[in-house]
RNA sequence: GGAGGGAUCGCAUAGUCUGGCCUAGUGCGCACGCCUGGAAAGCGUGUAGACGGUGUAAGUCGUCUCGAGGGUUCGAAUCCCUCUCCCUCCGCCA
C-alpha cells in the first residue's frame, strides 16, 4: 500500500506512475472520492462529539428534564450512526481501490512490457562450450540417480521430483554454507513458521492479487468439500520474516536489521501449464535461503545494492556463469520499486534463467504490516522493507549440476562447497 | 478433540459483580528538572498509537483504540454475541 498523501499532495505524480507500469486507473474520481469519504467522515465526527457532550449531562439531570434529554440525545445518535455507516461504505470503497495501488517504481527502473524488456546491467563469467555433449540437469541427475521426477509425479503428480543421495547432502552444503556466508556478514538466521495467516500473505502484497498461487491449508471431506483453516502454505520465507515485526516499532539504532531465513516454497503456479515441464526447474515445492532487510528510508537504496552484492558473492562463489538484470516496470509486482534478478547460466537450455531476485519493497509492505521506527526526534516512521534471494537450492542445483558436469558423466564441486560436501566431485 | 482460566496505556496491576464520579488509578521502568563537588536517595514534571479538521509552523481541536469484530443503551473497559491468541489439565501425537 502507498502512502494516501501521494493522491492528494502530487496527483499527477501517481497517475505517471501508473502509466509507467501502464495500468489504467482513474486516479480523478479516486481523488474526489477520498474527498468525499473525509467529508462524510468529519460530519459524522461532529455529531458524535456532541452526542458523547449532551450524553454527560445526562446523569446530573432528573425526571422530566432528563427524559427530555434522553429523547433528544437519541436523536443525535441515530443520526450519527447513520452518518457512520456512509462513512464506512465509503472508506471501504476507497480502500478496496487503494491496495491495488502498485508501489511506484524507481526512476532507474526500466519501463516494459514483460521480462524481455529487462535490461542487462552486467554479465559475469563465460559460458563455456565443452568438447562434449551437454545434458541437462535431469538427464544427469537420473543418470547419477539423485533426481527421481517420475516417481515424484507418481506420488504426487506433476512438477513434483524426489532428490536422493549426493543431491540431498548437495541441498544441505549449499544452505549450510550459505547461513555461513551470511551470518557472517550480520544476517540472523531463522527458521520461520511456513503457515501463515491471511494478514501477513496481504501484509507482504501477495493478496489481493496472488491469491491462485498459493496453497490454503483446511480439511477436506474426501467428497470435494473443504474447510479452509485460515492458513496459506507460504511460497517464500520473506511473507514470515516480514510478518516478523508487523505491528512493532524498532528502534533506529537497531537498523539495518538482517535475517536469512530457510524455508521450504510452495507454489501453485496456476497459469504455467506446459512452461518448464521437464525436470525441477519449475517446481510446486523447493527449498531457498531467502534475505530480508528492515531499514530506514534513507538506508534503503544502499541495502538494495548490498543485498545485491551478497548475491553476487554467493553465485560468484558457485563458478557459475550469470548476469544481473535490472528488472522492467512491468514485471516488477505492485510491491517493489526495484528489483535486480541475477540469471544464471544454464547450459541444457542454452539460456540465461532466474536463480536470485532482489526487491526494495520500500514502505509498501511497512505500512500495510504497520512497521515502523523511531526516529532520532522521536517521531515514528515507516521502515523500508528488502528481500533478496540467497539460494534457491533447486534452481541453484540445476545450475550447478549443468554448468560443472564433466566428459565422464561426474559433476565438480566449486571449492567453497567442498568443505561442507566432503568431496570434490559427485558420480564416477 | 474435551474441561477450565485469562488478555487493561513499555512491564506489573486496580477497575468489570453494581454502566455515567474512567478525561482508565497505582507501582516499576524511562525522560527531563530540582537538590548534590559528583552520584544514590528524595522531590517535581512528563510519559501510547491511528485517523481527520485547522494552521506556513510550533501548535491546537475532534474522533477512534482497554485482544478483534458485532450488538444492547442517551451513555460500555464494565452487559450480550461471535472470533483470535495465551495459560492449566485430560485425550491423541513426532
Amino acid at each position: 500500500m502507498i502512502d494516501v498523501a501521494l493522491l492528494r499532495d502530487n496527483p499527477e505524480a501517481l497517475a505517471d506512475s501508473l502509466r509507467r507500469r501502464f495500468l489504467d486507473i482513474d486516479v480523478p474520481s479516486l481523488a474526489s472520492l477520498d474527498e468525499e469519504r473525509r467529508r462524510v467522515r468529519v460530519a459524522a465526527e461532529d455529531l458524535r462529539a456532541e452526542q458523547r457532550r449532551r450524553g454527560k449531562e445526562i446523569a446530573t439531570l432528573s425526571g422530566d428534564e432528563k427524559q427530555e434529554a434522553i429523547a433528544a440525545v437519541a436523536r443525535i445518535a441515530n443520526d450519527y450512526k447513520d452518518k457512520l455507516v456512509a462513512a464506512d461504505a465509503l472508506d471501504a470503497e476507497f480502500e478496496a481501490e487503494w491496495v491495488k495501488m502498485p508501489n511506484p517504481a524507481h526512476a532507474s527502473a526500466p519501463v516494459g512490457h514483460t521480462d524481455e524488456d529487462n535490461i542487462e546491467i552486467e554479465r559475469i563469467g563465460e559460458p563455456v562450450a565443452p568438447d562434449f555433449e551437454v545434458l541437462d540437469h535431469l538427464a544427469i541427475g537420473e543418470a547419477l540417480d539423485i533426481i527421481d521426477a517420475e516417481r515424484g509425479a507418481k506420488v504426487s503428480g506433476s512438477r513434483f521430483a524426489y532428490l536422493k543421495g549426493a543431491a540431498v547432502l548437495y541441498e544441505f552444503a549449499l544452505v549450510r554454507w550459505g547461513l555461513d556466508v551470511l551470518s557472517g556478514h550480520g544476517f540472523t538466521p531463522v527458521a520461520p513458521p511456513i503457515l501463515v495467516r491471511e494478514d501477513a500473505l496481504f501484509g507482504t502484497g501477495f493478496l489481493p492479487g496472488a491469491r491462485d498461487q498459493v496453497y490454503a491449508v483446511g480439511v477436506a471431506d474426501g467428497e470435494g468439500g473443504f474447510e479452509s483453516d485460515g492458513l496459506y502454505l507460504a511460497g517464500t520465507a520473506e511473507i514470515p520474516l516480514a510478518g516478523l515485526h508487523m505491528d512493532e516499532i524498532l528502534e533506529e539504532a537497531d537498523l539495518p536489521r538482517r535475517y536469512v531465513g530457510f524455508s521450504t516454497c510452495f507454489r501453485r503456479e496456476a497459469g504455467t501449464y506446459g512452461k518448464d515441464t521437464r525436470g525441477i526447474f519449475r517446481v510446486h515445492q523447493f527449498d531457498k535461503l531467502e534475505m530480508f532487510a528492515y531499514v530506514t528510508p534513507d538506508q534503503s537504496w544502499d541495502e538494495h545494492e548490498y543485498l545485491l552484492e551478497r548475491e553476487r558473492e554467493i553465485v560468484d562463489a558457485l563458478e557459475i556463469p550469470y548476469r544481473i538484470v535490472n528488472v522492467c516496470t512491468g514485471d516488477l509486482g505492485d510491491p517493489a520499486a526495484k528489483k535486480y534478478d541475477i540469471e544464471a547460466w544454464f547450459p541444457g537450455q542454452n539460456a540465461y534463467r532466474e536463480i536470485t531476485s532482489c526487491s526494495n519493497t520500500t514502505d509498501f509492505q511497512a505500512r500495510r504490516l504497520r512497521i515502523r521506527y523511531r526516529d532520532e526526534q522521536g517521531d515514528n516512521r515507516l521502515v523500508h522493507t528488502l528481500n533478496g534471494t540467497a539460494i534457491a537450492v533447486g534452481r541453484t542445483l540445476i545450475a550447478l549440476l549443468e554448468n560443472h558436469q564433466q566428459a565422464d558423466g561426474s559433476v565438480l564441486i566449486p571449492a567453497a562447497l567442498q568443505p561442507y560436501l566432503g568431496t570434490d566431485r559427485i558420480g564416477p
